[in-house]
DNA sequence: CTGCTAAGTTGGAAAAACCTACTCAGGAGG
DNA sequence: CCTCCTGAGTAGGTTTTTCCAACTTAGCAG
């Protein structure tokens, strides 16, 4: 069971190794949610426990969540997994996520989560930001290849 | 073989169901690319025939690719696939999950793509937006439950 | 009417996911 | 101090996906 994991030169591949299995993203969201044991992930989803076992040593090794014990009064020590900051930079995939899907993918009843800002209580979109700060349209994206970029072979 | 697709609530979960397949997401990096071509994608992904047959005819059936007839002089005509304004949208996505490999998974080379604006060449990062076009902080963002939210059964 | 080529299908092996049942560790209750 | 309870997993067997290689298909060129 070899890892090559973080050898793939893209960052995207890099990125879907860490959290492009089934489940990943989902376990998060309920993170994000602020679920933080087993047995939560685990009536949250139905997911299937070696799953999610699995996938929970993934996310700490990679350092998306810490596995942390904690010890309710009148129990023995048990573990919680917490997101960590880099984890919580994996909201704004969740966030592209669900965006596409409320914008693509609609229900009747519209949508079920909206993304506000806390402060203002504006609705927040996800989208392409220059250094300042300002939204740049889709169209005035580009990616460019670096110095970086593997020469065909 | 059913298929629930759309029938989540969370929109996540449905975004999943069209883009969350593994091979998925980096078959669209590499429609962001230019590629058309069922045998451009295996050329360049590695990726099992049957595997990219299964995944590009998902993508066409939920509006993210289209699927055009084209015809070199002297052959037969063939079949392309190019992303739709809704497959365009994805870039989103892709540019989070680049970011954060970028930030959390980095090489000591450094990234291999850039992300820049076209017209003013500042290098630019996703992240959320108030209507406004101004970005707002991580942490000034909250997810709230909206009235179509299932209630907990 | 044979060969060439892009775009797939097909069949069988390997890996991953699924499901159910079981384990394991400590504290509580008796 | 022995049994029960509970959260956090592990184990075994089945089903589904993925992988790999070979094969098919359709039209044009020669």
């Amino acid at each position: 069971m070899v890892r090559p994991s973080t050898e793939q030169p893209c960052s995207i591949a890099r990125s879907l190794e860490v959290v492009g299995a089934r489940w990943t993203l989902l376990i998060l969201r309920e993170a994000f949610s602020g679920k933080t044991r087993f047995a939560e992930f685990r009536e949250a989803l139905g997911i299937a426990p070696d799953v999610l076992s699995e996938r929970l040593s993934t996310l700490v090794e990679y350092g998306v969540l810490s596995k942390e014990p904690y010890q309710e009064p009148g129990t023995r020590a048990r573990y919680s997994y917490h997101l960590t900051e880099a984890g919580r930079e994996l909201w704004v995939v969740l966030g592209a996520l669900q965006q596409w899907g409320d914008d693509h993918l609609p229900r009747p009843e519209g949508p079920t989560i909206e993304r506000r800002s806390r402060n203002t209580h504006l609705p927040l979109r996800v989208g392409f930001v220059d250094p300042k700060g300002k939204e740049v349209d889709l169209d005035d994206v580009q990616m460019l290849r670096t110095a970086a970029y593997p020469t065909t072979t």
